[in-house]
DNA sequence: ACATATATCTTAGTCACTAAGAGATTTAGC
DNA sequence: GCTAAATCTCTTAGTGACTAAGATATATGT
């Protein structure tokens, strides 16, 4: 091994911190839930909701991936807590539009400060140029991701005793 | 706006991009659980025996955050798919070692081999020296992320009506 | 009009979880 | 040594979010 590291060990260790940070932002997720008094996937679709705006219960369950009656239950709940509002769209009667109240949703949003302050400082340590870089990865990553989900997902739909035995290099690691 | 991107933009891209490939990061976790047929939790509780190696059931509800009786239903589980052992401590009857059975974990394993492809492609993409700077940031990014996640646990203890009041900067995107 | 499709909600049942406390064993104090 | 307290896992009862299947209401196509 040289005196700078190994690739091998660069590699490992990319990982291994990747996965860490990652585990712990999902723990953070949890936590917001928490002190907000929600579940957890009353939270993820109060997130969706930030993103897309006023959105149809359908929509909700077709990006959770939770069914339609679960969603009714969610909206429930977020609806009782005075966080969103059901809208039937006059156009079409069948459809319920989703949306927040910001006036309740902004403190949820306020359970995001300490994480965007602890983002800040770390990115305020990077040039322009650097995030450049981390933003390239980060979106190569995400694709990637995305493209080994759906490859495991294939798997699914393949019966246990046909699925080709994939080769494992090593296990995660060695104790 | 100049003609490189701003760094407000820069840093708002950024962001979004790590919250999706973070957010697909979960995902994958979540189908391999479900290819493999077992709960997430029981997923988590293989991935901390394959990091620690024999850990106690005391243990793995410290780390998980689970309690103890739902981690006796978590080893329950994995036990009877036969992919760990309970073993007493001689030394001390009371605790309950798990450990894992390679030979069927490494069908688990095998389940990471997609994820394991394409984070190499996309790591390939990058020098030795660039990866340096992925790690460093990875590194720094847990650490940011932990602290917050106990500033935030810190809320938790404080009764709702004696919060300070964070001053939310702005939400998270406006619709 | 009528059948079919679409969007949400309802119902019944399941499963992982918590809280509380019951064993079983070890440790500490006297 | 003996007893009390502490430690570790498991058990029990109850809860809450989830799914599957189908009910309800509205829209669309022939």
């Amino acid at each position: 091994m040289s005196r700078t590291k190994a690739r091998t060990t660069l590699l490992q260790e990319l990982e291994e911190a990747m996965r860490r940070s990652s585990a712990q932002g999902v723990l953070y997720g949890q936590t917001v839930a928490n002190v907000a008094g929600i579940a957890n996937s009353d939270l993820e679709c109060m997130d969706i909701l930030y993103l897309e705006g006023r959105v149809t219960a359908g929509r909700l369950a077709e990006v959770t991936g939770l069914t339609t009656g679960a969603i009714t239950g969610v909206v429930d709940r977020l609806e009782k807590a005075g966080l969103v509002r059901r809208e039937r769209d006059e156009k079409d009667r069948r459809k319920v539009f989703i949306s927040v109240v910001p006036e309740k949703a902004m403190k949820i949003g306020q359970l995001y400060v300490p994480m965007q302050q602890a983002m800040e400082k770390v990115f305020g340590a990077y040039s322009d140029e650097e995030l450049r870089l981390l933003l390239r990865f980060a979106t190569e990553g995400y694709k990637g991701v995305l493209a080994a989900t759906e490859a495991l997902k294939s798997l699914l739909d393949t019966p246990p005793e046909k699925r080709p035995d994939l080769k494992l290099k090593k296990l995660r690691r060695e104790t």
